[in-house]
RNA sequence: GGGCGCUUAGCUCAGUUGGUUCAGAGCGUCUGCCUUACAAGCAGAGGGUCGGGGGUUCGAAUCCCUCAGCGCCCACCA
C-alpha cells in the first residue's frame, strides 16, 4: 500500500465520527462499573460555535474520553438553553423583518413563531459539535425547555414558594428598556463611560432671610438677586420625577436650605429639602437631587422620608404622560434637549465632563434603568447557607483555587434573586390570579382551581377565572437544575439512573458564569438532593488573540472554529488550543498552534508509514533491540505517571505536551532509529511487534486529545472486529518499576554520548554519513549498549583507551571521558582553551560547594540528605577535574 | 473604593512543602542537512543577573515587607 506523506484528516473525521455513533460507542447506560458523568453547560439553542465552545467543549471531551478508555462508564449528556432573552430578541428582530410587531401578536401566536425558529436554527450547535469529535451520548440529548426540564421547573417553583422561599413583591429592578424586563443583578455589566455632570440651579421657594445664612454657608444669587441651590446629576432628564432635594445635616454650606424648598427646574414644581447622612458633603454642591422612582439610593430615601414617587418612563425608555415635559421622547433624546433647554432658560449652572459607572444590560447592551416594579424573588440567604461550605471545605473542587474566593465573596454578600422576565419565551410562572386579584401556585390549572376554591371559600370559581401570570422566568431558574434534571432528579428522584450518575463528576466552564449557573447549581443540588452536583469545577480562561484581545465580531479577530476545522484537521485544532491552555488561564489563541497540532498529527502518520512498511522476519532478536524496547517500556511507564499525576490536577496542556514530547522525541527519534533495520533488510519480527504494541500504547495516551488520527490508525494497524474500537479496547500501562530506573539512565548517557558526537560532527562540519571513532578513557560501562551506540551516533568502532589521543575532540558524559578522533582535523589550541574554560568553570564550582560545607551552621542546620548530596557533588566535581586535567595534559 | 491574581528566555508558560550538578518546556530564532517515515522534517546551537528595592535564612525564582506595571471580580457616591 502507499500512503501519502500527510496525512489528510477530512477522509478520516467523518468516517469514524459515524462509525463511533453507528456503533453507539458514546451511548451509557447504568451498569455495575464506576460511572463517569459530565454534563453539557448547555449552549444558547439558536448560537452558533465559536472559539470558546470548541475549548471547552475540547475539554471536556478528553475527560470523557480519557475515563472512558480507562474503563469507567463515560457518560456525556448534550443539550441546548432555551436562552430566553436572547432568543426572544432574535425571534423579535426577525418578526420586524417580516413587518410583525411582538406587540400584534397573542401570546401563543408569538410562541408559535418561536418555536418554529428554534427547530430551524435549534441544535445547529449540536450538529457542530460533532465536527469537533464531542462524544456526547446523543440519545440523552435535551432542551431546557422540554417536556421533562420543564416539569422540574415548575415543580421547583411551586416546592420553593410553598417553602416561603420564592415571594412576589414591588422592588427597585434592573430594567432592560429595549428587552422590556426585568433584570437579575447579574445581568448588568457596568462600565465606566465618559459622561457629563450638570449643575443645575433649583430656586429656592421661601425668602431667605439674613439671619439664616450662618457661617460657612455658600448662597448663590442670580443677577436679581433671587437665591438658588446647585445640584450635581448625570441625569438631568430625571428631574420630572424630582420630589425632593437632600443635603446633609452637618452641612455647614447648605445650613440655609434646612426646612425650605425649592422650584425644580422647568418643571415648576414644588419640593421639600429634605435631611440625611447619606448625603456626600464633598460631592458635588452637596446637594441631591432625589428621583425616588428612578435611582436605587434615592428609592431608599425615598422610603425613609415617605416622598411621592413619580414614575416617568414608560417601559421602552421614553417619557410617560406621568413626566409631564417630552412625552413620547426617549430617555437620551431628552437628555440632550433638555440641556439646551435649561442652558436657554437660565437654568444650568455649569457643565463638566465625567466619568461614572453606567450599568448595560447583559443582553441587549443598552443602559439599564432602575424601575420600580412587581416581580418574583428567591430569597437568597438560604440557598447561600447550604452552598457555602462545601466549596470552602474542598468537597467540590474547583480548579484553578483562586474562584473559592470569589465564590465566597457573592454568597456573603448575596442579594435576592429576581427570577421573573416579561418575556414570553420561557417557563410560565405558575401563579395564578382570582378575581380578587390575590394568588394561588400550583403545578396544573386543575390544581390551581382547587387551591383557589379552598382560598377564596369560593366553590363557584372556575377555571376561566383564573388568571395565570404573564411572566416567564429567569432561564437559569432551568439551568440550576440541569445536573439533576437531565436524569429526571427533580420529578423522580428514586430512579435507577438518577442514582447511579448523580452527582456528576466534572463541570467545566467559564468564570464568567460561575454566579449565574456554578454557584446555583450547588444550591439546587443540594437543596433537592441533598448532594454536590459535581466534584469538580474547571473553569476555563477566555480564548483572545494573540494580542491578547478578547475575541469580538467588531475586530473580526474571531475564526471560525469550523474554518479551522477545515484547515488543520479537528484533531490540529484540539491539539493547537490545549497547548495553549493551562486551568483558568485564558489563551492567547494563534494559528500557528494549530499548525503544531496539523504537524503533529503527520509525524504520528508517518510513524506508522515506516512501521508499516518494514518487512519483517523470524530469527534471534538482537541485543540492541531487546535494550531498545525494554527501555521505551520503562520510558512509557515513566511518562505515564506523569501524565496521570497532571491529569489529577486538571493540567490537561501539560499532559498533552509530556505524550507529544514521549512519541516525538523518544518514539521516534529514538525507539524507531534504535530498531529501523538497514535498507532494504527486514525487522526482526519479535522486534515489531513489540514496536507495534508500544506505538498502540502511544494511540491510547493520545486518544483523548487526538480522537480521530488516533482511531484511524488504531485501526489500521491490526485487523478489527467490525464496532470494535480503540475506545473500548482497555490498556493498562503499569507503575515505574525498580529496575526501570538502571534502563532509563544508562539510556540517559548513550544518548548524551550519541549528542555529543553529533555536536562535534556539527561543530567540524562532518557529514552525517561519515563514520567516525570514538575512544573511551579507562573504562566503558555502557558495553551493552556499543551497537546501539554507534548506530545512533554512526560510529565505525567504540575503543578502550588509557590515555587520550592528541588528535581527538574530547567530551565528558557525567564523569565519563570520551574522545572523538579527528585525523588532521583538531585545532589543539582552541581545545585546551575549551578545556581550560570549562576547568576553571568546574573549579569555580567546586569553590561554591566547599564553601557550603565548610560553612559550620550548613553542616549542622542543613538536613543530612542536603549536606549528603553535597558531598556527593564535591566527590564527584573533583573526579572530573582530575579527568579534565588529564586530558589537558594530553592536549599538548 | 474594596478583594483576588499575575510579572521567569523573543513569544506562551512550567517550576509542587525554600535545598539534587550555576533555572525547564513548547514555539520562534540561528547554523548545517532534500539522510531511502516525515522539509508540516532531521541534527545541533544560541538565548534568562526569575519586574525593581529591602529583609528572613546556612541557603530564596520559591517566605515576608515595599515600590512599579498588568489583569480580573465585586461595590448605590448623585
Amino acid at each position: 500500500m502507499s500512503l501519502s506523506t500527510k496525512y489528510n484528516p477530512r477522509e478520516v473525521e467523518d468516517k469514524w465520527y459515524k462509525y463511533w455513533e453507528d456503533n453507539s460507542l458514546f451511548k451509557s447506560k447504568p451498569d455495575g462499573r464506576q460511572p463517569y458523568t459530565i454534563v453539557i453547560p448547555p449552549p444558547n439553542v439558536t448560537g452558533v460555535l465559536h472559539m470558546g465552545h470548541m475549548l471547552n467543549e475540547t475539554i471536556q471531551d478528553i475527560l470523557v474520553r480519557r475515563a472512558r478508555i480507562r474503563g469507567l462508564n463515560a457518560c456525556w449528556v448534550p443539550g441546548t438553553d432555551h436562552a430566553s432573552i436572547a432568543t426572544e430578541a432574535k425571534v423579535v428582530a426577525r418578526l420586524s423583518e417580516r413587518n410583525i410587531k411582538k406587540s400584534d401578536l397573542s401570546r401563543e401566536e408569538f410562541l408559535k413563531y418561536a418555536w418554529e425558529w428554534k427547530e430551524e436554527h435549534g441544535g445547529i450547535i449540536l450538529q457542530q459539535l460533532k465536527r469537533v469529535g464531542a462524544s456526547c451520548d446523543w440519545s440523552r440529548t435535551a432542551f431546557t425547555m422540554d417536556e421533562e426540564r420543564s416539569r422540574s421547573v415548575i415543580k421547583v417553583f411551586v416546592d420553593l414558594f410553598r417553602k416561603g422561599l420564592i415571594y412576589r413583591g414591588v422592588r427597585m429592578v434592573n430594567w432592560d428598556p429595549k428587552a422590556l424586563t426585568a433584570l437579575s443583578d447579574e445581568e448588568v455589566i457596568y462600565k465606566e463611560e465618559h459622561s457629563k455632570l450638570y449643575y443645575l440651579r433649583y430656586y429656592v421657594k421661601e425668602e431667605v432671610r439674613p439671619e439664616e445664612i450662618t457661617e460657612g454657608c455658600i448662597v448663590h444669587r442670580d443677577d436679581k438677586g433671587r437665591c438658588y441651590a446647585v445640584v450635581a446629576t448625570t441625569r438631568p432628564e430625571t428631574i420630572m420625577g424630582d420630589t425632593a432635594m437632600c443635603i446633609n445635616p452637618n452641612d455647614a454650606k447648605n445650613t440655609w436650605l434646612k426646612g425650605k424648598h425649592v422650584i425644580v427646574p422647568l418643571v415648576g414644581r414644588e419640593i421639600p429639602v429634605i435631611q440625611d447622612d447619606y448625603v456626600d458633603t464633598e460631592f458635588g454642591t452637596g446637594c441631591l437631587k432625589v428621583t425616588p422612582a428612578h435611582d436605587v439610593n434615592d428609592y431608599m430615601l425615598g422610603e425613609k422620608h415617605r416622598l411621592e414617587s413619580i414614575d416617568i418612563f414608560n417601559p421602552d425608555g421614553t417619557i410617560s404622560e406621568e413626566g409631564g415635559l417630552y412625552v413620547g421622547m426617549d430617555r437620551f433624546d431628552v437628555r440632550r434637549q433638555i440641556e439646551k433647554d435649561l442652558v436657554e432658560a437660565g437654568l444650568m449652572e455649569k457643565v463638566e465632563d465625567y466619568i461614572n459607572n453606567v450599568g448595560f444590560s447583559e443582553r441587549t447592551n443598552v443602559p439599564i434603568e432602575p424601575k420600580l416594579s412587581m416581580q418574583w424573588f428567591v430569597k437568597m440567604k438560604h440557598f447561600a447557607d447550604l452552598a457555602l461550605p462545601p466549596v470552602m471545605n474542598d468537597e467540590i473542587r474547583f480548579y484553578p483555587t483562586k474562584y473559592k474566593n470569589t465564590y465566597r465573596h457573592w454568597l456573603e454578600n448575596i442579594k435576592d434573586w429576581c427570577i421573573s422576565r416579561q418575556l414570553w419565551w420561557g417557563h410560565r410562572i405558575p401563579a395564578y390570579y382570582l378575581p380578587d386579584k390575590s394568588f394561588v401556585v400550583a403545578e396544573t390549572k386543575e390544581e390551581a382551581l382547587t387551591l383557589a376554591r379552598q382560598q377564596s371559600g369560593n366553590d363557584a370559581l372556575q377555571m376561566d377565572d383564573l388568571k395565570q401570570d404573564e411572566d416567564a422566568l429567569d432561564t437559569w431558574f432551568s439551568s440550576w437544575l440541569w445536573p439533576i434534571s437531565l436524569f429526571d432528579g427533580i420529578t423522580d428522584p428514586g430512579n435507577e439512573e438518577f442514582k447511579y450518575y448523580y452527582p456528576t463528576c466534572d463541570l467545566v466552564t467559564g468564570p464568567d458564569i460561575i454566579f449565574f449557573w456554578v454557584a446555583r447549581m450547588i444550591m439546587a443540588g443540594y437543596e433537592y438532593t441533598g448532594k454536590m452536583p459535581f466534584r469538580n469545577v474547571y473553569f476555563t480562561g477566555i480564548v483572545r488573540d494573540k494580542l491578547g484581545r478578547k475575541m469580538s465580531k467588531s475586530l473580526g479577530n474571531s475564526p471560525d472554529p469550523l474554518e479551522l476545522i477545515d484547515k488543520y484537521g479537528a484533531d490540529g485544532v484540539r491539539m493547537g488550543l490545549m497547548l495553549a491552555a493551562p486551568a483558568g488561564n485564558d489563551i492567547l489563541y494563534d494559528d500557528a498552534l494549530c499548525e503544531q497540532g496539523r504537524n503533529f498529527c503527520n509525524k504520528i502518520w508517518n510513524c506508522f508509514r515506516l512501521i508499516e512498511g518494514w518487512q519483517s522476519a523470524e530469527g534471534v532478536q538482537s541485543e540492541s533491540d531487546k535494550i531498545a524496547l525494554e527501555w521505551f517500556d520503562a520510558k512509557l511507564r515513566e511518562v505515564a505517571a506523569v501524565v496521570e499525576d497532571h491529569f489529577s490536577k486538571y493540567r490537561l496542556s501539560d499532559a498533552l505536551m509530556e505524550i507529544y514530547r514521549l512519541i516525538t522525541d523518544e518514539f521516534s527519534g529514538w525507539l524507531l532509529e534504535m530498531v529501523k533495520p538497514a535498507y532494504g533488510s527486514p525487522i526482526n519480527s519479535e522486534t515489531l511487534q513489540g514496536v507495534k504494541k508500544n506505538f498502540s500504547s502511544l494511540l491510547h495516551m493520545l486518544h483523548p486529545f487526538m480522537p480521530f488520527i488516533t482511531e484511524e490508525l488504531w485501526h489500521a494497524m491490526a485487523e478489527r472486529a467490525d464496532g470494535e474500537s480503540l475506545m473500548t479496547d482497555t490498556f493498562e500501562i503499569g507503575d515505574v518499576r525498580n529496575q526501570d530506573k538502571q534502563v532509563l539512565s544508562d539510556v540517559a548517557h548513550m544518548k548524551a554520548i550519541v549528542q555529543s558526537v553529533r555536536a562535534v560532527r556539527n561543530s567540524k562540519n562532518i557529514a552525517q554519513k561519515e563514520t567516525l571513532q570514538l575512544q573511551v578513557l579507562g573504562e566503558f560501562i555502557l558495553g551493552r549498549y556499543e551497537e546501539l551506540i554507534k548506530k545512533m551516533a554512526n560510529l565505525e568502532s567504540i575503543a578502550v583507551v588509557g590515555e587520550k589521543s592528541s588528535n581527538a575532540v574530547p567530551f565528558m558524559v557525567g564523569a565519563h571521558e570520551y574522545f572523538v578522533l579527528l585525523e588532521g582535523q583538531i585545532d589543539v589550541d582552541a581545545e585546551r582553551e575549551k578545556a581550560q574554560a570549562e576547568l576553571s568553570r568546574l573549579e569555580g564550582f567546586l569553590a561554591g560547594i566547599e564553601k557550603k560545607l565548610s560553612n559550620e551552621r550548613f553542616v549542622s542546620g542543613a538536613p543530612e540528605a542536603v549536606v549528603a548530596l553535597e558531598r556527593k557533588k564535591k566527590a564527584d566535581t573533583l573526579e572530573k577535574i582530575e579527568a579534565l586535567k588529564k586530558s589537558i595534559e594530553a592536549l599538548q
